[in-house]
DNA sequence: TCTATTGTTTGTAACGATTACAAACTGCAC
DNA sequence: GTGCAGTTTGTAATCGTTACAAACAATAGA
C-alpha cells in the first residue's frame, strides 16, 4: 500500500507534464487521480466537480482532458460513437464494455494474449492494440 | 469466380431480411455489396449515391445502414468517436486503423488469435471481441 | 386494375457531444 | 508589484446523427 499525498501527488504530475498548476487542473487532477482506475466522460466528470463544490467551466474540463492525455497522464477508450471516455489507467490492458448501459471495465493486460498479429502495413508501425469484450446479459441483452 | 447477378442477388437480401425493396434500399445495397468488402459512413455512402445518380436522402440512407445492420447485412465498427463507420464484411474479423486520415482495413478473422481471455462477468456473456489495431507513420505520426 | 393499408422516404428541425473563440483572468518570472 | 504568456470561461458554432410529421409507394386483396 504505497498511499500518497494526493496535493503533491497531482501537482508532481502536472510538473512533469509541463502544464501549470492551475486551481482547475488540480482539482480534476485530484478528482481523477485519488482512488483507483477511473473511466470518466467529459460531462460525468464535469458534474463531479460541480459536486464537489470546484468550480470549472464544461470547455475546461474538455481542454484539460485533452491536455491530460497529451501528456500521457490518461487516455482515450473509443468503444462507443456517442461519447468519449477517458481512463486513468495508462499501462497496458483492454476492456469489456457493455453497451446497454455504457460500463466499462479494465482488463489486465495479463489477462489478455494476442497469439498471433498480422504485421502492419508498409510504412507503418503498430501504436496499440486495443482488444474490446462487448458483453451482454446473459438473457440476451 | 461465382459472380452473381447483383441486382438479384440484393433483391434477396433484403427480401430474406423482410425489408421490402424499394428503389432507394435496391440501390443503396448495390452500392454496397457489388464489389468486394467495404467500410462506409453514411456521409461517404450518401455522397456516393449522389455521384452514381441516385436519388436518396441523407436521413434515408441512415435509416437503411441501421436497417441493413439488424438484419445482419452489416456490421458496425466503432473506432473513432467522431464518425460511425459500417462494414459491409460480416464474418468474424478484426480491423487495422490509421486514425490520422481514418482509413480502415479488415485483418482477416485466422490473422489474429487471442491466446487467453477472462471470463465475462456474472450473469454476463461476452457478445463479441473486438480487436483494433491503431496504425501509424513510420516516423511517428 | 383499383384501393386500402402499412411500411418508407423526405426535408427539416432538434439534439447532444464537442470545439472554436475572444475576452477576462491568473501563474510566474523579473 | 508589473507584465506577459498561458489559462479559463461563457457562449456561439459545428458536426454527426436522430426525431418527426407529411408525402409517397409497395403489396395484398377485392
Amino acid at each position: 500500500m504505497t498511499q500518497e499525498r494526493p496535493y503533491t501527488q497531482t501537482l508532481g504530475r502536472l510538473r512533469e507534464a509541463g502544464l501549470r498548476p492551475t486551481r482547475q487542473r488540480l482539482a480534476l487532477g485530484r478528482l481523477l487521480f485519488d482512488g483507483g482506475d477511473r473511466h470518466v466522460t467529459a460531462e460525468a466528470l464535469h458534474d463531479e466537480a460541480q459536486k464537489a463544490g470546484v468550480s470549472v467551466s464544461l470547455a475546461t474540463v474538455y481542454n484539460t482532458l485533452h491536455q491530460f492525455t497529451g501528456a500521457g497522464l490518461l487516455r482515450e477508450v473509443v468503444v462507443d460513437s456517442a461519447r468519449t471516455y477517458f481512463d486513468t489507467n495508462i499501462e497496458d490492458h483492454h476492456h469489456f464494455f457493455v453497451e446497454k448501459d455504457g460500463a466499462l471495465m479494465d482488463i489486465a493486460g495479463h489477462d489478455v494474449t494476442i497469439g498471433k498479429l498480422p504485421a502492419a502495413p508498409d510504412g507503418m508501425d503498430i501504436a496499440r492494440v486495443d482488444v474490446i469484450v462487448r458483453l451482454q446479459d446473459r438473457t440476451g441483452k
